[in-house]
Order: structure tokens, then sequence, then C-alpha cells
DNA sequence: TAATTTAGTATCGACTCGATACTAATAAAG
DNA sequence: CTTTATTAGTATCGAGTCGATACTAAATTA
């Protein structure tokens, strides 16, 4: 019955909900949607093990069905690309069109934010972030949902040399930038 | 370009997610909503200032004229009541029914966040809810939001003796019980 | 007394969302 | 090999959200 738990979780709730209000705010007029643009921000960092429907179902826990009408629709407005994959001839393969880059890198979606955490101090920062990646960590490993994680914090990824990384998973090859993006495989390095 | 504040974004926005995925499975079997979930725990929290439609449409962040269809299905559902304000005959007032209160008791909301932050620390948590109500408050205060805090920690709550309390704003008293109701004139005390 | 504001409801259209049913490509089993 | 899953994705349906608009009725202001 501890109380500081519960006040955390009305914490994350209610700035959740603002955040969600903010978006339709300032995505409204563009006849979008908040799952929109939560759909847009992952495909803008998602590698490419992770840039598909699927993957996109599970990053924003809907079944595969709802994301296939939303992804519908940003296709119509020309947001998306959709391509198919060249190995597995099932998959559909998503990027974000020209367009698409440039309207997300237009809304700003984080910069109300920045300005609401400008004066609080990094000590309590770094201490919010680690207690909420703790519990963020424990919530997905209940449910078994997956961790949706950058490769240079997973447990996969190797560094081969200075310039070049390796993932164990795919035996794949990564460059710098790719080990900054989102993979629908991570597995944390260590639940610190 | 602080990178912590974009972390805490992010996870705060992931737990949202989640949080809302959670609420969907408990509540799904029951033909209900996240939104209709949210709108039960606030009127089961809402003082008698703030138990009505505007009040929940400001809380929600979203128009009265939805919320409103909310209110139907909750009431089509025999989940509230409804009945005038004997003053201002404007005004609906709100309540939890018997069997609303019983399905929120039953459903426990918070349980799994609760097992989640267990092996947290008291310190980290104390630090995570510190950070994440000062971000709250800078966001509420952007866009002219309301608090919606309790009254204990109000600046208008005033202590008269051991058990009774004195709210400035409505000019009336308030039992012990009451100042731990959440108010929408709420103005926190300090912004620490 | 008339004009304005406020609280709430009703209706419409676009969209989400889960459920179900489907197609097509791949993988597994015999 | 062929048959049988399994997997990735799409299509459709119904209930509901949500903003916008238009409305009613009560209270407030001029």
């Amino acid at each position: 019955m501890l109380k500081n738990p519960v006040a955390m979780l009305q914490l994350v709730e209610r700035l959740g909900n603002l955040i969600r209000a903010e978006m339709r705010r300032v995505i409204g007029q563009e006849g979008l949607q908040p799952v929109h643009l939560e759909a847009m921000i992952f495909l803008n960092q998602a590698n490419r093990f992770s840039n598909t429907p699927q993957s996109l179902a599970e990053f924003l826990g809907v079944t595969k069905g709802t994301v296939s009408q939303s992804l519908l629709l940003l296709d119509r407005r020309g947001l998306i690309e959709r391509y198919q994959d060249e190995v597995d001839r099932r998959v559909v393969r998503l990027r974000l069109s020209q367009q698409g880059e440039e309207m997300l890198e237009a809304m700003q979606p984080a910069s109300l934010w920045q300005s609401a955490t400008r004066n609080i101090s990094a000590n309590r920062i770094r201490n919010g972030v680690s207690a909420l990646r703790e519990t963020l960590y424990m919530l997905q490993s209940y449910n078994g949902a997956r961790t949706f994680g950058v490769c240079n914090t997973c447990i996969y990824c190797q560094r081969k040399s200075q310039r070049t990384h390796h993932c164990a998973l795919f035996a794949e090859r990564l460059s710098g930038p790719e080990t900054r993006l989102v993979c629908r495989e991570h597995v944390p390095k260590s639940v610190s």
C-alpha cells in the first residue's frame, strides 16, 4: 500500500493525456490523430529489422488489423511509403516519405516538453528517467512485450572496430548510425 | 538539445501507451474504453465542486460534447448517476453508482503498476515523482490547464482546527476526508 | 427587460479499435 | 515433394471516440 508508486502512476497517466491532447492540437489541423504521429515518430527511428506493420502494431500495442487501417490513411496522405521486402515477399517495409519527414521535422512534437523541463535539475531528471525506465522494463516483461530500445543498449550488439558494430542475433553488420535506431528484437543489456 | 528530457518524454509516452493497453485488456470484456475507466477513476476522487461534465472534460482534455457521449454510455451501463444541481439548475452532478464503485474496486487498475515498481528504491521513486510533478505543473501552466490536485496541497485550503478545514475560494467548510479529494480549482501551494 | 454567457445535449463525419474472415507467401511435417 | 501449418498483411463490420456545429435552457450582465 505504498503511496508514491500510485502517485507516479497518476502522474504518468496525466502527463500521457496532456501529451496526447498536445498532439491533437499540433496535428489536428492536418486531419491526423495522435496515433498517426506516434507511428511516424516510430518509423523515423525504426531500424531495417523493425520497419514493418507487425512491428509497429507491437510498438503501439494494437492489433495488426488496426495498424493496417492507420497505415492506409498515412499512405493516402502521402506521408509514408510501403514497399515489398525482396527476401520474404509477405512482409511490407515502411518508411517516411520526403513529405512525412518534413512534416515531422516541422512540428517538433517534443518542443513543449523541452520547455517544461528546462528548469528541472539534471540530476532529478536522471533519477526520474531511471525510475521510469525500470518500471517500463518490468511492465514489459510482465506481459511479454518488446522493449524497443536502440541497438547500442542491446545484448546482441557487439563492437567490432571503431566504426563498425555487429548484431549477433541477425548476424549482420551495423553501421554507427544504425546502432542508434530502435529495434523490435532489442534485449536490454542490464536492468539497472 | 538535452537528451535526458527527450528520453523522459519517450518513457512517459511509452508507459502511457502500455497503461492504456492494459486498461483495454482489463476493461475490454466489459465493453468499455480506456477513457471510461479514466472517467470513473476521476469521479471516484472528485470533490463536490468538481463532479460535473465540464470538469471531467477539462480533466480528460476533451470537449464537453465528447464527454457528454461518454457519460451517456456510462449511464446506460448503470455505472454512474446524474442528477441536477439544486442551486444552479444548468449543472449536472455526477457520481459513481453502487455498481460503478464495485466495478472500479474489482479491477484494481493500479495493481500491475504496483508490482512493476516493487523493487525500485523509494528514493528513486521519490525523485521520479518530483521530476514528473514539476514537468506536469509546467506543462499545465503553459496551456492554462488546471492542475486537479487534492485540497490539502492547495493555496486556498486553510486549517481551522484539528479536524476541520476551510476553502478560501468557495468559502466553505471542508471535512478531513474532503481535503484528500481532487478539485478543479486547485492551485498548488509551491512549485517545488 | 434584453443581450450575453454558461452548462449541457444532439447530431454528423472521419477515424480508432478489436474481432473475424480472408489472401498469399513461407515454413514445417509427412 | 506434397500437404499442412504458420506468418504477414488486408478487408470489412460494429461500437465508440472525438471535434465541430448547432441547439436548449438557465443564469448573469447590461
